[in-house]
DNA sequence: TTGCCGAGAGCGAACGATCATTCTCGGGGT
DNA sequence: ACCCCGAGAATGATCGTTCGCTCTCGGCAA
């Protein structure tokens, strides 16, 4: 990065402080936009509720953003960015189960934070109609079930995972469970991580063991 | 409600064609509505938009109905009904699993319609906000349970269901689970109905056998 | 039959409010 | 001196809603 060896140039620091302070601007936009999205919905806010919330004009706030749909996608992605996150968890210890139910455990402690669900609601919403704020939703679905499809595709060589299971389908249904739970938290407070976890734990137990197909009864 | 006893009056077949036509006059706004807020959202289409689709002008538009609120509150309350509506599966013939099972499908099915999904995602949004919409939504979340919670517990009485089994989280379970399918099969092509019947079915019967806290590993 | 009547359906321009966005301009740092 | 930032008024567009008008149609007096 140092252009010249010895010549007092801009130091550094001083550039780092520039960027950071329109970082941060950028990032007291985003919060506040956050904030009235969940809210009044994406469409439901506008820009002056946004600019109240920032404490900011709009003249000040259009120097950062060109447009009230570059502070949703920038939203969008940013719920993308975190959680794609919580996949980390995968590449922890313990068997294939113990590491997929981690990684569900996560991302419900991650959609804890205030309007974090409502927000995912909206992006789905957005993401059903083929808006930008969609791509990056879809691209962010296909991201996740790659990850997943790679631990579990490891898993089955390994063993760990029936060699009956078809991971694909298997797949979705995981996702569709842990999307599920988190939206159903947000209405339903009996649903506490204690007693997710060993429903959670048992179901996936049960997705990547290898298909019955004789008619079972409880004994 | 007749005035007099033997007098002509009006004839009823008259008032209740007047009321037909006006019926149907609703019914298709509203069906013009749901089109416009699958393709734009609740808050994205607009009255001018929702008068193109039912090919009115918005004087006529609002001879039926007083505002947009009371259109979206119409939309969101056929939702709601239509969803409670596959729950008479549980009353049919089979062990529960089945029945259970098959009202899930019988929901699956009922969002296949198109759009469906789109709709519901939006009800669900408005529903996290406080609004008239979201108390709609959350009174069916509660007359789903309640129904579930009638059906399982009889179950349980009757020997069908583990005794161990804690009713009200596991119910949460499978409406979160159901929910996750029908979104993710928004997205999902892959989901078909016969690659998420014996699945969904596997699960189902896993949550109502007793609870094993033991470790298992797979054979 | 003819002509007039009132009721209600429907139309589309127009309303005030509010939307996202831009313009203008004064103040502070270099 | 310059320059960029930020405030806040102003912009045209569009929002949900209303208003004044026309048209249609059934009933009734002549």
């Amino acid at each position: 990065m140092s252009l010249s060896a010895d010549g007092p140039v801009v130091p550094e620091v001083v550039q780092t402080d520039a960027e950071s302070v329109r970082d941060q601007r950028r990032r007291q936009i985003l919060e506040a936009a956050e904030r009235a999205f969940v809210r009044e919905g994406f469409h439901g806010a506008s820009m002056h509720t946004i600019c109240a919330e920032a404490r900011m004009s709009p003249g000040a706030l259009y120097r950062y953003f060109r447009s009230k749909e570059e502070i949703i996608a920038a939203i969008a992605e940013d719920e993308r960015r975190r959680a794609f996150t919580v996949l980390q968890r995968l590449e922890g210890p313990g068997s294939v189960v113990d590491r997929v139910v981690a990684a569900a455990l996560a991302y419900f402690e991650e959609m804890e934070r205030p309007g974090a669900t409502a927000l995912a609601l909206e992006v789905m919403s957005e993401g059903m109609r083929n808006t930008a704020i969609g791509e990056t939703f879809l691209c962010n679905e296909v991201a996740v079930r790659d990850q997943l499809h790679l631990t579990l595709a490891a898993a089955q060589d390994a063993g760990e995972v029936a060699a009956g299971v078809d991971l694909c389908p298997t797949i979705s249904m995981l996702m569709a469970f842990a999307e599920g739970i988190v939206i159903r938290r947000a209405f339903d407070p009996m649903l506490t991580r204690a007693r997710i976890e060993p429903m959670l734990r048992c179901v996936t137990e049960t997705l990547l063991r290898p298909v019955e197909h004789a008619d079972r009864r409880l004994g």
